[in-house]
DNA sequence: GTTTGTTTTTAGAACGGTGCAAAATAAGGA
DNA sequence: TCCTTATTTTGCACCGTTCTAAAAACAAAC
């Protein structure tokens, strides 16, 4: 015999056709006992494995998700990763994994990347670029489940894994006012990322419910993530009164701006209270500790890879849902404390 | 037309045969430009895009890699997958990722189940608990390649991406020595744990280069990395005669040590040094910020699927090699500052 | 010994692309 | 014009599986 063995071997050895051995295989009822037993003897002992490629070009289906996430290597990314990757190979599929970088560009290339892989469907956070989703359109045409986690967007009609960003935020920024704060300002990605949005109009409405005038000023959109928030620190301080409150976008956007006022020594919690969203693991050990309001970004993963399979598997009673998921708001060392409010009121 | 098109849908269309087709598309020289012209311009107006399947289940050829590691989520791995991504999406290859959750049988399966998907072949950094590859061996015997990154073995005759663990852990634990520490510990990972054991003896034989006589009650393997460090550390704080410097084989591990330290009010460094291995982003945040090894991790990442390519594509002139990438031992302020011993010497 | 009805098994056609040998066509030389 | 050589093109088999329709085998009933 040559290298794998096939079903066409197996047929041969036993003298009956491939398509009995199939059958025998795959536990068909049309298949007489004591052939079934020879059958799956033989493949047992041959080592028998059958050819998913074979059997993918035949089903067109192939048991792949393709992921699509803007960073690999940041930690509520990876943590999803790892929710979907669980969940996944527990119902016998595997991820295909990409990063966009953030780049609209980069993620087109991706999902016609994990398309022509023939990939059964997509599970993709938005990059922080992406504005036009045509891309994820043409595959929704050809019927090719999409599923949204995290950075999601409005004008599909697929199902989406979220958190109630708007509500965090606004609860997030509703804390920091009871602690007394009254000039918070907002450190956010660029203007049409939607969680930013979200986020940003929690934060306005928290501000107005407690009478709190908004101020452009205290408004900042960075467009690149990782080195902005830099500079937006930087003239947030140099407001003729500076604030007295930093919501952040995200941790990462956080613990840059916590080091640019450390620089400064300016006094964390109590010159400028600092808070963050995503509870990534460093926040918990940055000085002081950063309070943040955390995500189940391992559950989010899991129920994104959770929605697509039984939208996959159940296509005749598939109606796209939006699971929205519960956060936290991790209080740590980063705000000031209740205490004089508790006391107040 | 039906669904996606396929080359008999061009062939048909333009009254030629599927190999003519076929041949145009792939710019073969034996095909008349103008007959290629026309097969390209109908090709790119119906959006023809080849099955991969069909093509993959001819060629036994899928384009895919698979990856295992034992924790998407930790830093260290998602740093790896990140640069092996890159890599490879450059090179038209894609990435299947699994986890082991440092379980052996997980990886078993793992193995398993990307064998099953058809993939190119491997890259893999074992679990913790690994100590038999017969489950890789097998693959290496189906002359299917495999590479494997950080947590090697060496029993396989596959190519590798490492640092020199030794060297790197030698010259922290002899920074240590410098700084004034006496009595070093070492909190490591299970014994026969690879990475482990190298750095251990990097540490070692960094003391008896010292004139310092190891001690067994200053070193302690953890199975389990993310719980056992705390007990570990309490059982050296409560040596009759307590450490000055704990080397940790990784930051996870140095950060639950210094949790505990911080608890018991054991001032760092001023009477324990802590050190820690691979230089994740928290430890730069961490108070006191923690010195550690730098590892290359995106580079190790993508070394290991470059290595692993060139395998494929070239597999005459293969010969299985070792790839040392560099190290950096980090300072920051959980260790001493060298100031004394630079006046003594 | 037919007829009817169940099992059980079997060719053979997909699925979509590639490679081979052979055929068809075009071009060049005597 | 015929033969030779070079250029293009064409069937067809193959990769390994599954599915359909039809055939074969067997048993029970007339």
């Amino acid at each position: 015999m040559k290298g794998t063995p096939t079903l066409d071997d197996i047929a041969e050895a036993l003298h009956i056709s491939k398509a009995t051995v199939s059958r025998a295989l795959c536990d068909h009822p049309d298949v007489k006992p004591e052939t079934k037993q020879a059958v799956i003897a033989l493949a047992k002992k041959l080592n028998y494995e059958p050819n998913r490629l074979a059997q993918s070009l035949r089903s067109n289906k192939t048991y792949t998700i393709g992921v699509v996430v803007p960073e690999i290597a940041m930690h509520f990314f990876s943590s999803t990763l790892s929710g979907m990757q669980d969940y996944a190979l527990r119902h016998d599929y595997i991820i295909m994994v990409c990063q966009s970088m953030e780049s609209y560009q980069t993620e087109k290339i991706n999902v016609q990347k994990l398309a022509s892989n023939r990939v059964d469907g997509l599970l993709i956070s938005l990059s922080s670029e992406t504005r036009n989703v045509d891309h994820l359109r043409q595959l929704i045409e050809k019927k090719i489940p999409v599923v949204l986690f995290d950075r999601v967007c409005n004008d599909l009609d697929v199902s989406k894994v979220i958190v109630n960003d708007y509500d965090a935020a606004f609860k997030a920024v509703e804390y920091l006012i009871r602690t007394g704060c009254k000039r918070i300002a907002y450190v956010g990605g660029p203007r049409d990322l939607y969680i930013s949005a979200q986020r940003e109009q929690g934060y306005l409405d928290a501000l107005r419910k407690n009478n709190i005038a908004p101020s452009e000023d205290w408004i900042i959109h960075c467009k690149d993530l990782h080195t902005e928030p830099v500079g937006a620190t930087q003239q947030l301080l140099d407001l003729p009164h500076m604030p007295d409150a930093i919501f952040c976008m995200n941790d990462p956007i956080a613990i840059q701006v916590m080091q640019v006022l450390k620089e400064q020594s300016v006094r964390i919690p109590d010159e400028i209270s600092v808070i963050g969203f995503t509870n990534e693991p460093v926040s918990n050990f940055i000085e002081p500790s950063l309070t943040t309001v955390s995500q189940p970004s391992y559950e989010m993963g899991r129920t994104a890879a959770k929605l697509f399979i039984e939208q996959l598997e159940h296509p005749e009673s598939f109606k796209p849902i939006t699971k929205v998921l519960p956060t936290e708001l991790i209080i740590r060392n980063s705000t000031r404390k209740l205490f004089h409010n508790v006391l107040e009121t």
